[in-house]
RNA sequence: GGGCGAAUACCAGAGUGGCCAAAUGGGGCAGACUGUAAAUCUGCUGGUUUAUACCUUCGGUGGUUCGAAUCCAUCUUCGCCCA
């Protein structure tokens, strides 16, 4: 995987920039639709890759290797293979399921022991066998296994933790290192920067994190609980320190607003939930504002979703359509609200690209910033 | 004409003497959701700006009772059955 950084916007720390995997070029900023077991939910990969133009997708270790399990993604060839992606994928390690699953898991030095959430077996992740596992799956970027604490962490517990996840990190990179793709291209391996909300033990990880020279780094353990304040002044105390040739993701990161205020801080990928779970459940974000389309007030509103939007859903379908569908409880809603939201974050991500390029990101971001915030 | 049954909040539907402003479901109104155990979850849904408080409600009217959505009488409407 290649890095090539093309411009960063005056006046912040914005950056534009290519990456390169043997599935395709990147364009960052970028945002990452999230797709948990190989499938952005309620969207086809047809609408990902032309309407809303996703460069890049996620998967997640965990579920998959649950759910279809890693023999059939090995005779599958990969999830490339076996979803029709043929775009890069990345996938997290599990981390996640750490903390989301915190009362079905077990931590140890050896790794983290799961309750399967579906039938209750127990199954040992190691920073070894997740990176075999992200191996089988065939994921162009593969993320280093850690422990992702609440937001709300004492500085005792986050230090412990950060101990952890640092020499789970050595081990994952290690094995990492001793190993190579089972489906003939390359595999990315980006660790993990924790450290909670204490700026000292993020710039220890942080220095961790770049001394291994992997072709990217991640900021985790953000937006798990902390005032926003706190995780903006993460992701600067950490890219002081994290190379600027090498690209920069913040972890499940975030509204529209965050990702700004990160792109504006130096980072250059990010993943969320937040555009297709909050639009299955009502909710859509715009250029103008975030209207939730459950609330009556859109009932009889016979314009566009989203007059100026980048999807083809946002002149097609009405805002009271829309709603009715949603009161209705029509599978069509979760598409509409689901494709709208990510074409526009990917919007969000291209516009914030072309500014950082023509150099007046920050004036359009502050701007943008306002707008996105609105509730309409 | 006769017999039986039913009438409860926006709808459906529990409740059959006090713990009932009244279960539950639907509908309605709003909120939450950040590396997805989420097409999910949480509030509110008679009135009084807050309420462990008061007021007005369970087809109408009139009773019985310390106390009635619940018991009695009667009227009205609806459903079913027999003529």
């Amino acid at each position: 995987m290649d890095f090539i950084l093309q411009a960063t916007a005056p006046g912040t720390n914005a950056r534009a920039g290519e990456i390169t995997t043997d599935h395709g070029k990147i364009e960052t900023p970028v945002f990452m639709p999230v797709g948990t077991l190989g499938s952005v939910k309620a969207v086809h990969q047809h609408e990902l890759r032309d309407d809303i133009q996703a460069q890049i997708i996620l998967g997640n270790t965990y579920h998959l290797y649950l759910r279809p399990g890693t023999e059939i993604l090995h005779k599958a060839g990969g999830l490339h293979r076996f979803n029709g992606w043929e775009r890069p994928i990345l996938t997290d390690s599990g981390g996640f399921q750490v903390f989301s699953l915190a009362s079905n898991r077990k931590l140890t030095e050896e790794g983290a022991k799961f309750r399967s959430h579906i039938d209750g077996s127990t199954h040992l992740f190691t920073p070894e066998n997740v990176v075999d596992i992200e191996r089988i799956i065939g994921a162009d970027i593969m993320m280093a296994l850690d422990e992702c604490p609440p937001g709300t962490a004492s500085r005792e517990y986050a230090e412990k933790s950060l101990g952890l996840t640092q020499r789970w990190l050595e081990r994952g990179w290690k094995r990492y290192n001793e190993t190579e793709g089972l489906y003939g291209y390359r595999q990315a391996y980006f660790p993990i920067v924790q450290g909670c909300v204490y700026p000292d033990l993020r710039r220890r990880a942080a220095e961790h994190v770049a001394s291994l020279g992997a072709d990217g780094n991640a900021i985790g353990g953000l937006a798990v609980g902390e005032p926003v304040e706190k995780m903006y002044e993460m992701i600067e105390v950490v890219n002081e320190i994290l190379p600027t040739d090498k690209p920069r993701y913040l972890m499940g990161v975030g509204t529209p607003a965050n990702i700004l205020e990160a792109i504006d801080r130096g980072v250059d990928m990010m993943d969320c939930v937040m555009p297709t779970r909050n639009g299955r459940n009502g909710m859509l974000f715009t250029a103008h504002g975030i209207m939730n389309m459950r609330n009556k007030k859109w009932a009889d509103d016979f314009s566009p979703l989203q007059e100026d939007g980048p999807s083809y859903v946002d002149r097609a379908y009405t805002k009271a359509y829309v709603r009715h569908l949603f009161i209705a409880n029509e599978l069509l809603a979760l598409q509409i609200a689901s494709i709208h939201n990510l074409a526009f974050y990917l919007w969000l991500t291209r516009e914030a690209r072309a500014h950082i390029m023509a150099g007046d990101f920050a004036s359009w971001k502050a701007d943008m910033v306002d707008r996105v915030t609105r509730r309409l």
